[in-house]
DNA sequence: CCTACCGATCGGTAGG
DNA sequence: CCTACCGATCGGTAGG
């Protein structure tokens, strides 16, 4: 029942960061989530007592929202260049998937804490997080939807189904994806693309 | 931060039972995640003090793990049943995929729980809920292998990704399906079938 | 960045 | 099924 908390770090490795509080924080939420890892935890990680920690982090709740709005960003960032091409739709989807990928195989822990765990932010500071995933699903709405008008793609009975359906098959792929197994990222993007495209062009 | 906890239930109501205690957990967890219930705040639902929920059940970690290989189970009887026809590998992974969301509308909140909180147990209690995890999984794993094995399907460059990725697709519609939405259960079910299977057919 | 500590809450139990 | 309580742990702070 009690977690065995890791040893600290060695002194004089040198002063210790907010960034690397972030980091640490986000090896250990991607591990066990939010809410059984406590700040003691996350002291013992970075060579710290737990007090202080809040010489460097105003609370707990605070890191979690930083990891969460820039993992999240990476992926609005990277998405919305591939989104932005003047390219055909499956084109753009096809870049969309790969954009998604890379990404993930560039910070897997950071998605997993982003994607997953930022229902345990409190209502006050959901807002934006929640702005930030609407941005990202609307992204792949538009394509969809710009396949469909220009004929590209076949008319679907629900593109709003079709397109949450796509992005739970990449949401999660963070389960499951590993960046040092057997298909490198862009292979597994390619392959998901291609029966993805394969089921709704027209 | 301090969580508001529900009324107690009315006296007089009868006797608590084992099963109506899962009930309000499932309830609690599907909201709130496992870690962040506290047994008081099962006990307030049933209308018990926190200490005689333990005349009923023996321990939160046991409630938990009840729920989910229960819900579990209800993925396993209900496609088991779909996957076992005489049919062709297309009618087979329709009928899954049908079988899937009418299980998800019938029990949504414990599908929350099942899915993604049994992670939450100890290592001790997870070997079962790995194993049926296992099972559904091949269900889908070999309607698939089948499909490429007759010709029916296309040469996949590879087919676990694929039903990965089919699987993460049913999964993660948790999250987004709503038993009481525009399209029924099994609407869904058809939209996302026809796209999986116009993507993966020969 | 540490020492020392706060009040709150946790899962669970003894004894009736 | 309640009363009364246990030891452990939680996020966070005062004062240096």
């Amino acid at each position: 029942m009690a977690t065995t908390r890791g040893e600290r770090r060695t002194r004089g490795a040198g002063p210790v960061s907010a960034e690397q509080i972030e980091q640490e924080a986000i090896r250990l939420f991607a591990e066990k989530t939010y809410p059984v890892i406590g700040m003691r935890d996350i002291a013992d990680a970075v060579g710290l007592l737990p007090g202080s920690l809040y010489v460097h982090i105003s609370g707990k709740e605070d890191v979690l929202l930083r990891i969460v709005e820039k993992g999240i960003q990476n992926y609005l960032d990277a998405i919305g260049r591939a989104a932005d091409s003047h390219e055909s739709a499956s084109d753009r989807l096809r870049a969309a998937f790969a954009a998604h990928f890379e990404v993930l195989s560039r910070t897997p822990e950071q998605t997993r804490v982003a994607f997953f765990q930022w229902t345990y932010l409190s209502p006050a500071k959901r807002g934006r997080v929640i702005a930030m995933r609407q941005r990202y699903e609307d992204l792949f709405v538009d394509i969809v939807r710009d396949g469909v008008r220009t004929g590209e793609f076949r008319q679907l009975r629900s593109p709003r189904v079709t397109v949450l359906a796509f992005i739970g098959m990449l949401n999660n792929a963070t389960e499951w994806f590993h960046p040092d197994g057997e298909l490198t990222a862009l292979e597994v993007a390619n392959e998901l693309a291609e029966t993805a495209l394969r089921g709704i062009q027209a």
